[in-house]
DNA sequence: ATGGGGGCCTGCCGGC
DNA sequence: TGCCGGCAGGCCCCCA
C-alpha cells in the first residue's frame, strides 16, 4: 500500500539486487495486473541487462539495454520479495511460492525478485526509454515533491482559485506527484491546516509553509524505511512495508500529539477516503 | 476545465 | 464457528 516513501524504499532495496546484473528469466503467470501486460513480456525483459532502476512519483522505472524500460507500479496490496541474494542483504533460500506471486525475475546472480499483488491494482508495462516520460502514466504528473520545481511558487499557483477542499488537491497527482492519503493527512497537521478548507481559502503564506512540510514528512519517512530496510533483510526479504509512526493517520479517538493540546483526533470521510485530524490544531 | 462519485480486486477485522 | 458488511495507503473513467 505504497506511497512515495514506500516506492523510494523498494527502489532502494532492489539496486543491490538488480543494476548492473542481468534478468536470466522472466516469469509472467497471469495475463495482467490492473492492464493487461505488454505483448511478449516475459521475453522482453529475459536476458536483459538492468542499467539503472529510478523512481517516478509512485512508479519504479528500471532501464534495460535494450533500449526499453519496465515501469512497475505497486498499486495498493503489490510487493516485492527479494530472495536467494549471493550478496546476503536478504533470505538466501527461495520461500515456497506463494497465491498472487504474479511475476518473477531470476537474475544472473542467482537472486529472485518476487511481485506479489493480491488486489492487482498494480501494474507492468513497457516503454522505450527515451520517451517514458510520454507514458499514459507519466505524461500529466506534476512535479516530484523531493525536486527543486516542487517550488512554494509552483503549490502557490496550482492551488490558487481551486474550489476543491485542499485534502483532494493535494491527492492530485497533477498538482504534486507521489502524495498518498497518509502523507496529506501527516502533512496538513504539520502545516495546521483543516482537511475539508477549500484550497483558494488558504493564504499564500499558508500554503508556501506547506511545501518544506511535503518534503519533511516524505523524507523522514524514506529514512524510517531505510532504517527498517536492514531488519527485513534479516528476516524474509520483504521490501517496502514497514512501520512508520503517525501523527494522526489511523488513529481516531487518540490523543493529539501537539503539545498542550487536549483534544482527539477525529476522521471525517472525504470522496469516500478518511481524513484524520485535529480538529483544535488543524483550521 | 473542474469536481465528485463509481469501480476495479482480495483480504482482514469486528459484530452478530 | 460462520457469514456479512465495512474498510483499505491508487488510479482511471464517466458524468454534471
Amino acid at each position: 500500500m505504497p506511497e512515495l516513501p514506500e516506492v523510494e524504499t523498494v527502489r532502494r532495496g532492489l539496486v543491490p539486487v538488480m543494476e548492473g546484473n542481468v534478468i536470466a528469466q522472466a516469469l509472467v503467470n497471469r495475463p495482467d495486473l490492473r492492464w493487461p501486460f505488454p505483448d511478449n513480456m516475459a521475453t522482453r525483459l529475459t536476458g536483459q541487462p538492468v542499467l539503472r532502476l529510478r523512481r517516478r512519483s509512485k512508479y519504479i522505472l528500471a532501464d534495460l539495454e535494450s533500449g526499453e524500460s519496465l515501469l512497475i507500479h505497486l498499486g495498493m496490496s503489490g510487493r516485492m520479495l527479494v530472495s536467494g541474494d549471493p550478496l546476503g542483504h536478504f533470505v538466501h533460500d527461495h520461500p515456497a511460492p506463494e497465491k498472487h506471486d504474479h511475476v518473477v525475475l531470476n537474475m544472473n546472480t542467482g537472486a529472485r525478485i518476487t511481485f506479489n499483488d493480491p488486489r492487482r491494482f498494480g501494474a507492468m508495462d513497457l516503454m522505450p526509454t527515451d520517451s517514458a516520460e510520454q507514458h499514459p502514466l507519466l505524461a500529466s504528473l506534476g512535479p516530484e515533491p523531493l525536486g527543486n520545481a516542487f517550488s512554494e511558487s509552483h503549490l502557490v499557483a496550482a492551488l490558487q482559485g481551486r474550489n476543491t477542499p485542499i485534502k483532494s488537491a493535494l491527492l492530485d497527482q497533477k498538482i504534486v506527484a507521489g502524495l498518498g492519503n497518509i502523507y496529506v493527512c501527516e502533512a496538513l497537521f504539520r502545516a495546521g491546516i483543516h482537511p475539508a478548507r477549500k484550497a483558494r481559502r488558504i493564504s499564500a503564506k499558508r500554503i508556501a509553509a506547506l511545501v518544506p512540510i511535503i518534503r519533511d514528512v516524505l523524507s523522514e519517512a524514506i529514512d524510517a524505511g531505510g532504517s527498517s530496510l536492514r531488519d527485513f533483510r534479516q528476516a524474509d526479504g520483504e521490501l517496502g512495508y514497514f512501520q512508520h509512526r503517525f501523527d494522526v493517520y489511523g488513529r481516531e479517538g487518540e490523543p493529539c500529539r501537539t503539545p498542550g493540546c487536549s483534544d482527539t483526533v477525529r476522521r471525517i470521510v472525504q470522496s469516500g477516503r478518511s481524513s484524520f485530524y485535529c480538529p483544535t490544531c488543524q483550521r
